[in-house]
RNA sequence: GGGCGCUUAGCUCAGUUGGCUAGAGCACCAGCUCGACAAGCUGGGGGUCACUGGUUCAAGUCCAGUAGCGCCCACCA
């Protein structure tokens, strides 16, 4: 039974019909099967904050061919999907709309309200989301996918934090933030913006003590110096090496502070070569304080003013206490002076107000030991990285040892489970602190599991108790794990509460490959796939992701969460540049869904992930009024062009991408890129090739190849089969994708479209050689469609159904029913001994053969419809060859007369054509421009020559012949041999030329 | 400043341990609507492999340096 295909292949309805129809089967949920390989892949959380774009769809795209690949391949695979909370990212995209629209801040919607809205949000996104993976083809486990907030995602969280909380690994610390004094909130640094402002230069003097000298020093903040707790100076400046070690005195707060050296912080041809150094409100001073040990003295109160360390200047704002603490200082006679300067300041992209470096306390993981383990894993190859230089990444990043910094002042994300005693009740008296840690500890006795304590000191100064001793200010802090919610009222009645913060958004990433499993539940899942197989993600969170992955993993799970980190390369724009937002320089993987299909869209991807960082992809809009492509200009992104105007049709519209602003007025382009042409005409190609196929089915029966008694046509495809087989199967398990695209391509158009295909339509005419031409043409096709599935399922699943109709058993060497989907089918394997290199050869002679008569052909413009006689000079058992392929040459070459043999004569007037191997001369009488050809003959004769001297040059260097491998050796030989034969005909050809 | 990369045809890129006259897709030129496919077929033109030096019998490939470009991290008192 034979079916008819429409001449074009349509992605949009396979794609609808054929996503419906995996899904009704299942083929994507795995559950966990003891008799089963496992096989399974985490899916990196898309942040919830917008759509996807060509990132995410590379991303997935890739993860998608290793899961389809390996499904085929028989192992159990599951694919969990899922979405991350990111937490600043979507709570600011959140705040924004909310001023934008409503003029309001979070502060006018509480804490709570402002979160039920962030849920919203999300809800919306992930929907999205999940429905842009879904059309891409992404085959997960539809019915697993977590969120990062999910309940067991919180309850992982919870278990995570208290256990390190409990093993000693979570710690209070100091650290300065970005501190926004008008939202008061800590920004990110990449919330954050440099802007070139006048500002001063002022110089002071502080009075040495125990002499009558100064020292003097610079600053463009002069109000820092109510919290400066040293002065620092070059260990080797001689102007100051006498003063190491003395103090001065703080004038205006009548502190004395140590000069110390440090050779990192202060250089000494900058300034005065004096620095003063203010620890808690600056990094350089900061970093310098801990080297030193110096105190640290927060100053300013969260809206910006002084706070009660800056003695009688609390309360004032900063700025205006600069100006005071100027003023006071002239009139001690310790000001030197102002000049003006111009200062690269900190703004908050939010507020547009100067960021304050802030002193704050934060929740630190330690990260010594998790670290030294995580490295431990990549230096034995239980984790590997391909490709292999990005360990070095890992490994450099962790080696640092910086303690992670997990908590953030945002209302958005996992809430830090600790409660501590509320700072305004104070500590009162002994009695009552004695009464508070004994109740504490019996219910951490009631409930050791449950709750943990830990007391960490504060900054503040000491206070002095009833019986005159000096109280420590410390803090104790409380820790709930999951179950021990219901003592959260007990605490709170002790004067307790919980900390406002909420975790760093990595912390949850971090458990994702086990949480994602039901984790610390002791699921089945969990047993049967955990470690988890391979991740695949883009460098940029090697160190924010992977590593604290493997952190994680191995402090929860005593295990690496996956074995191999596969890194892909990032797309570019056509200009070099990251594609981000605010360029406007995105691509949406929808638009190019739409234009070219889904299966174009991945295979473009998959080709061009190659081993290299970064590939570029250069964008068009496609203008909405005339459908022309217009490329994206570089001065585009710069100048924010909110307007093109169409070159083809001189109307104006909206550039296009990811993330285009909407507006009524103006119609939105969609992008494109021409790149994508390459997937969809392939895809195109495919179907046609089954198209072919199908077309030429009538009268199909599957029956068992005989590999030895198949003509050297089908064992040269066969051949070939198998070895790109092979070949691709390695690809993948290297990651290699963009080789597997480059394979399968090959082979699919180059070989079986370009030659098979064309020598196969001679033999179905012959109703004798039909039935077998038939059953290896539909196997090669059915072998194609398992290669290319993992890439473009699409096309496969489209070809697949149609030819279980037509040839439902089929297969090599024997048949068999066929899968009932392309998607479950087995990945195809065959015979090695079915790699014939003779086969290959004699084809690959025939090939050239074609080829050079079409040459002449082209050369003599001669019609298609007139055959040429063609003369080969060649060994009788080439000429044998050459007899058997006979009917293939003079149908894919137009041939007529064909005579070859050793004593071949050649015909009058012969163009001629040489290989090392056989001499090809074709008449052409009556055609042929003999000057034109004496021209062509010079020329080639030049360029042969020229050559031959070139490799006579090599083996006359007797270094050459001595040292080289004697096969290399020998190939020259061979080589000139072959030059000299070929140089010989020429010439002689040339003489005959020359008496016409 | 530290790290990792990139620079090969007009464009986007391959080129796995050094070894044929360096490849592909798009674009370009010429010819083809022949019963799979004009999203196609056939053939063709086009490259000093960024630059300089080194190692080697042999360098696009290895090493060093220079220039340009990109990313990550740190920093910009």
């Amino acid at each position: 039974m034979s079916k008819e295909l429409p001449k074009h292949y349509d992605p949009r309805e396979a794609q609808k019909r054929w996503l419906q129809f995996w899904n009704e089967r299942g083929f994507f949920h795995a559950r966990p099967d003891p008799n089963r390989e496992p096989f399974c892949i985490v899916i990196p959380p898309p942040n919830v904050t917008g759509a996807l774009h060509l990132g995410h769809a590379l991303n997935n795209t890739l993860q998608d061919v290793l899961v389809r690949w390996r499904r085929m391949q028989g192992y159990n695979t599951l694919w969990m999907p899922g979405t991350d909370h990111a937490g600043i990212a979507t709570q600011a995209v959140v705040e924004r709309r909310l001023r934008d629209e409503e003029k309001k801040t979070r502060h006018d919607l509480g804490r709570e309200e402002l979160v039920k809205r962030i849920w919203q949000w999300k809800d919306q996104y992930e929907k999205r989301i999940l429905g842009q993976l879904s059309e891409l083809g992404c085959s997960c486990d539809w019915q697993r996918t977590r969120f990062t907030l999910d309940p067991i995602c919180v309850r992982a969280v919870r278990t995570t934090f208290f256990k390190m909380f409990r093993d000693g690994f979570i710690y209070r610390g100091k650290r300065l933030v970005n501190w926004d004094t008008q939202l008061q909130t800590a920004v990110a640094d990449d919330e954050i913006y440099h802007e070139t402002i006048k500002g001063g230069f002022w110089t002071f003097r502080y009075p040495v003590k125990g002499n009558n000298e100064f020292i003097r020093f610079s600053t463009t903040r002069p109000e820092t110096m109510l919290g400066d707790t040293a002065v620092a100076v070059h260990p080797d400046d001689e102007r100051y090496k006498h003063l190491i070690g003395k103090s001065v005195t703080i004038p205006l707060v009548n502190r004395d502070i140590p000069i110390i050296a440090d050779g990192q912080l202060v250089n000494p041809t900058l300034g005065t070569g004096a620095v003063k150094v203010t620890p808690a409100h600056d990094p350089n001073d900061y970093a310098c304080g801990l080297r030193h040990s110096l105190p640290m003295i927060n100053i300013l109160n969260p809206d910006g003013t002084i706070n009660e360390n800056g003695g009688p200047y609390a309360g004032l704002d900063r700025m205006k206490v600069r100006e005071r603490v100027t003023e006071d200082m002239e009139n001690l006679g310790l000001f030197d002076g102002r000049e003006d300067r111009d200062i690269d300041l900190a703004h908050s992209d939010r507020s547009k107000s100067p960021i304050e470096p802030y002193l704050s306390d934060q929740w630190f993981v330690k990260m010594g030991d998790l670290a030294r383990k995580a490295m431990d894993v990549v230096e034995n190859g239980q984790v590997q990285f391909f490709p292999k230089r990005y360990a070095n990444t890992y490994l450099d990043w962790l080696a640092e040892k910086r303690d992670w910094c997990i908590s953030r002042q945002l209302w958005w994300g996992h809430r830090i489970p600790v409660w501590s005693r509320r700072e305004d009740l104070g500590w009162g008296s002994v009695d009552e602190v004695k009464e508070v840690l004994g109740r504490l500890k019996q219910l951490q006795e009631e409930n050791p599991g449950f709750l943990s304590t830990k007391s960490f000191e504060t900054g503040g100064s000491a206070s002095i108790g009833p019986e005159g001793q000096e109280l420590k200010p410390i803090r104790i802090y409380v820790c709930l794990a999951p179950d021990g919610d219901q003592l959260a009222a007990e605490l709170e009645r002790l004067g307790f509460t919980q900390d406002p913060d909420v975790l760093d958004t990595w912390f949850s990433s971090a458990l994702w490959p086990y949480s994602t499993l039901g984790w610390p539940e002791h699921t089945p899942e969990l047993a049967y796939w955990y470690p988890t197989n391979v991740l695949v993600t883009s460098r940029g969170i090697i160190t924010l992701w992977v590593a604290r992955m493997v952190m994680t993993g191995l402090y929860n799970m005593k295990e690496v969460p996956f074995h191999h980190v596969y890194i892909h390369p990032t797309i570019l724009d056509g200009f070099g540049e990251t594609m981000s937002k605010s360029k406007g320089n995105g691509l949406d993987p929808l638009d190019i869904i739409e234009r070219f299909g889904t299966d174009a869209l991945r295979f473009l991807l998959v080709h061009q992930a190659t081993e290299t960082q970064d590939s570029r992809m250069p964008v068009a809009n496609v203008c909405p009024h005339c459908d022309a492509l217009v490329p994206v200009k570089q001065e585009h992104m710069y100048m924010r062009t909110r307007k093109v105007t169409c070159p083809n049709c001189k109307k104006q519209f909206r550039p296009g991408g990811p993330w285009p602003a909407p507006d009524p007025d103006l119609a939105t382009a969609k992008q494109a890129s021409e790149r994508f042409d390459m997937g969809r005409n392939f895809a195109n190609k495919l179907w046609n090739a089954a198209r072919f196929l199908f077309l030429n089915l009538e009268g199909y029966t599957p029956g068992a190849i005989r590999h030895e008694e198949l003509p050297i046509e089908d064992r040269w495809i066969l051949s070939r089969l198998a070895t790109t087989t092979a070949a691709v199967t390695q690809h993948l398990e290297n990651y290699r994708f963009s080789e597997v695209a480059r394979t399968i391509y090959d082979f699919t158009w180059s070989e079986f479209c370009d030659w098979y295909v064309e020598m196969s339509k001679r033999r179905l005419q012959e109703p004798a050689a039909r039935p077998l031409v038939q059953r290896v043409l539909v196997g090669v096709l059915d072998g194609i469609l398992r290669l290319v599935h993992p890439v473009m399922p699409f096309v496969a699943e489209s070809i697949w159904q149609p030819l279980n109709e037509s040839a439902f058993e089929r297969g090599l060497p024997l048949p068999e029913p066929a899968a009932e989907s392309v998607v479950i089918a087995p990945w195809p394997s065959l015979p090695e001994s079915w790699r014939d290199a003779a086969m290959e050869t004699r084809i690959g002679r025939m090939q050239e053969l074609i080829r050079a008569v079409r040459e002449v052909r082209n050369r003599y413009t001669v019609d298609q419809k007139t055959n040429l006689d063609v003369f080969v000079r060649c060994s009788e058992t080439i000429a044998e060859d050459f007899r058997t392929l006979a009917p293939f040459i003079r149908a894919l070459a137009g041939v007529g007369r064909l005579e070859c043999g050793p004593q071949t004569a050649k015909p009058p007037q012969p163009t001629s054509h040489l290989t090392p191997e056989f001499e090809v001369y074709v008449s052409l009488v009556g055609l042929i421009d003999l000057a034109a050809e004496r021209a062509r003959l010079q020329k080639l004769l030049a360029e042969k020559i020229k050559h031959l001297r070139a490799a006579q040059a090599k083996l006359s260097n007797a270094n050459f012949v001595e040292r080289a491998p004697a096969d290399v050796v020998q190939q020259q030989r061979d080589l000139v041999a072959d030059l000299q034969a070929q140089i010989k005909a020429i010439e002689e050809n040339l003489r005959e030329l020359e008496q016409e």
